[in-house]
DNA sequence: CAGTGAGCGAGCTTCCGCTTGACTT
């Protein structure tokens, strides 16, 4: 028996809530949507205006039935699902399915949990919001057509099973185009001159002081010409400059950020952050982490001045409020935070600690100071050249809230040093003492990859997506194969670089690594595909700013000032004429490229992406009697449709290699997936390290298929007349059965005797054996 | 694990946004 039913979406919400209003209420969670649209069907009907056909999905019937049994009993039922377009249809969907009266239904919202806040939406309940609920309809019948009607079009001209979608189709152009810029990218060298100076500090000691020249010069000659004036020119301090600054603290964290700062700061994935700050937030240790608020509660301003006072004292507080700078944000929550400010770290797991304290840290320093810093420039003419250098040092006046806290950025050179530079006491005219003058080749610098976290705030600067989706788009590109996060070696670089010292110049040729990547995201060979394919059959949906066009129009009818399925029918015409279009007149992508002419058979060398993967192929397949078939071969790993020349393809066909026969069977090398190997009757051999399987010798392979025999023989440990296929072998974790094909873990016990295992006791084994973990996306 | 690349056809795949578990290793 219970006056009042309380639905928010989520259950450590409804946790919190329940306490704040105390007896007579119940409070429950929905788990977010309780319906969506069909899914084995289009789930709109096209003949009825769009009408679309929600069901109740198959894991929200308990939830829907339980809260239909305490819906039933209450006087009252309070919807308090969130402040915005899915929080309204959230709430619409619950009194449709519950079948709630009007009178008997209040809807409710507030954006902090404090005691305050909600004891005030209880006051001013209002109703369902029917142009909101609208504007998430179109929202959500938009997405399907896109989906739905695009995918199977890549199924019949691309490939079986891609997708495509208003969101993720966008985030793989964004790295495709990314690596297009890299490759098409010219690096220029130009050369950077620091010279070194001799100066007593303000105790008299001597210091080197480090000045830069503005000017790059663009050869070696011009540098070492400048170096040359250097020998014996007169240095003098022209002008001493001294600047007041200051740094502001960056706002609270947003979904957005957190990854991102999480993801430089404590190298975590973008779904990890977002695993660890769940466990936070269920723990009750900080606020919702789906977010796109930067607002912080008055209670959080309250004790977040408290504990700084407490720490540092008062001058190190100046309370803030943070404003949203991100297209279409909806802020139905607060900025992610501590929920208790008061505590600097939480139990938990070390992941969970660090996320934690990063968050406290965040929180804490966007209520404190300003950093008061003082910039002094120092302008240090040369006597007979026009070139001065400039030095420039950075000195903290005020700490501020750089005491607990300081962005990080994603800047490659690993800016970001909060190392002070100090400038010693120096005057106008003062002559100084050069310690040397050094050029260095430097070269301009490609654009950067993506890691997951930028990749997110960049989708984030556009509109597109939610902070509830950043993390399972960034999953779906990489599970449908389109982008790959990788590691990849970088190449050497030589570099010129000229030191004057002690009145000479001296030449080196240095090298450095440039390149290395690691955690990057590449586009594979067919996320290259998909994407020039949907660039030129639907380049609406791939423009950058459709979601934001979109998004007007939804804002439109959310306001009432127009009527959701007659934007749908404006989209929908033209836009199946294109999918209708695109069906019958597109031709069947694959990706070709065709890399030359094969100088030994005449024949066209070709790159494109086949039934398993991208593949070379010489000469081309025809329909003609007796025509000879083209010969294949797939790319090796590292080697790609875009880039691979006509002699890197050749190569491929130099495998496999016949090295004659041996004991009356052929023997070949080639190279597989884990490496180049020697085949021999069946069975297959690594080549070493040293092996090179486009020149290693029959004799070798010999050798090479005897060791493994021995080997072999090593490791079986006993047969059995009963079943040949059966057998127990010694492997790397010790002793196993072999029945066939499946392998067999051997029980702790038995391991050290299985030498003395019947026929009877390995059958049962097998048979005890758990069935082989079911491939993952299968639905029972 | 170590290949494959014909062609046909049945039956399947697919979206974005709200939310948590229920599963292994």
């Amino acid at each position: 028996m219970h006056e009042n039913l309380v639905i928010v979406e989520s259950p450590a919400k409804a946790k919190t809530i329940e306490k704040f209003l105390g007896e007579g209420f119940v409070v429950t969670s929905s788990m977010g949507h309780i319906r969506d649209l069909e899914k084995k069907d289009f789930g709109i009907d096209l003949e009825k205006n769009y009408a679309p056909k929600y069901i109740v999905s198959a894991d929200k019937k308990k939830i829907v039935s339980e809260l239909k049994k305490l819906a039933k009993a209450a006087d009252t039922v309070w919807l308090a699902s969130d402040e915005d377009r899915e929080g309204e249809a959230i709430a619409w969907h619950l009194k449709e399915v519950l079948k709630l009266k009007d009178e008997k239904t209040k809807r409710i919202v507030f954006h902090e949990i404090t005691k305050e806040a909600i004891t005030r939406a209880v006051e001013n309940p209002r109703d369902i919001d029917v142009n909101l609920v609208n504007a998430q309809q179109a929202r959500r019948v938009l997405d399907r057509i896109v989906g739905f009607e695009v995918s199977p079009v890549l199924w019949k001209k691309v490939k079986p099973s891609l997708s495509a979608g208003r969101v993720q189709s966008v985030a793989v152009r964004l790295i495709v185009e990314r690596e297009r810029e890299i490759r098409n990218f010219k690096s220029v060298s130009s050369f950077r001159v620091n010279g070194y100076f001799l100066v007593p500090d303000k105790n008299g000691n001597i210091t080197e002081l480090k000045a830069e020249l503005p000017k790059r010069f663009e050869t070696l000659d011009k540098a070492k010409a400048f170096l040359e004036k250097c020998k014996t020119a007169e240095f003098t301090v022209a002008d001493v400059v001294k600047k007041p600054g200051k740094r502001t603290p960056a706002m609270p964290f947003t979904t957005s950020t957190l990854q991102q700062e999480a993801s430089r700061k404590l190298g975590f994935s973008v779904s990890q952050t977002m695993a660890v700050a769940q466990r936070l937030y269920e723990s009750g240790k900080i606020t919702y982490m789906r977010t796109d608020s930067v607002n912080l509660s008055k209670l959080a301003l309250n004790t977040s001045k408290q504990k700084i006072e407490d720490l540092h004292g008062e001058k190190y507080v100046k309370i803030r409020k943070f404003k949203t700078k991100a297209k279409g944000a909806q802020e139905a929550h607060e900025a992610i935070r501590p929920t208790y400010m008061e505590n600097e770290t939480v139990d938990g797991s070390a992941q969970e600690q660090r996320l934690y304290e990063l968050i406290w840290k965040r929180t804490i320093a966007s209520q404190m100071a300003d950093a008061i810093l003082e910039r002094t420039n120092v302008t240090i003419n040369v006597s007979n050249a026009s070139e001065s250098f400039q030095a420039t040092g950075e000195v903290i006046v005020f700490d501020g809230f750089l005491k607990v806290y300081i962005e990080s950025t994603d800047d490659e050179n690993g800016g970001n040093s909060n190392g002070q530079t100090i400038i010693p006491p120096l005057h106008v005219n003062d002559k100084l003492e050069m310690s040397s003058v050094i050029s260095t080749e430097r070269f301009s610098q490609r654009p950067a990859r993506f890691t997951e976290a930028s990749l997110v705030k960049r989708l984030e600067e556009l509109g597109i997506g939610r902070p509830s989706t950043y993390a399972p788009t960034i999953t779906t590109v990489q599970n449908r194969n389109y982008v790959v996060k990788e590691e990849r070696p970088g190449v050497e670089r030589k570099y010129s670089v000229l030191s004057l010292q002690n009145g000479d110049i001296k030449e080196e040729v240095k090298t450095e690594i440039t390149g290395a990547e690691k955690n990057k995201l590449f586009p594979t060979d067919i996320g290259i595909v998909v994407n020039d394919f949907l660039l030129a059959n639907f380049d609406q949906i791939m423009d950058y700013n459709f979601t934001a066009n979109v998004e007007k129009e939804f804002d439109d009818i959310a306001e009432g000032n127009k009527v959701w399925n007659e934007m749908i029918d404006k989209f929908y015409q033209p836009f199946h004429g294109k999918v209708e279009h695109a069906l019958e007149n597109a031709e069947r992508s694959k990706g070709e490229r065709i890399l030359g002419i094969d100088p030994k058979t005449g024949k066209e060398v070709s790159v494109k992406i086949g039934r398993f993967g991208p593949l070379a192929q010489i000469g081309e397949a025809s329909n003609e009697e007796g025509a000879e078939k083209p010969q294949f071969s797939s790319l090796r790993a590292g080697q790609h449709i875009e880039t691979i020349t006509l002699e890197e393809a050749l190569e491929l066909f130099r495998l496999p290699r016949d090295l004659g026969e041996y004991e009356g069977k052929k023997v070949t090398v080639a190279i597989g997936r884990f490496g180049p190997y020697v085949r021999h009757d069946n069975k297959f051999v690594s080549l070493g390290k040293e092996d090179d399987p486009y020149s290693v010798g029959s004799e070798r392979a010999i050798e090479l298929i005897e060791a493994k025999r021995e080997k072999d023989r090593l490791a079986v440990v006993k047969v059995f007349e009963e079943d040949a296929e059966l057998r127990i072998l010694n492997g790397r974790w010790g002793a196993y059965i072999k029945h066939g094909k499946k392998n067999y873990k051997l029980p702790k016990e038995v391991k050290e005797k299985a030498k003395d295992l019947t026929f009877e006791d390995c059958m049962k084994i097998i048979e005890a054996a758990p069935e082989p973990k079911a491939r993952r996306g299968k639905k029972k």
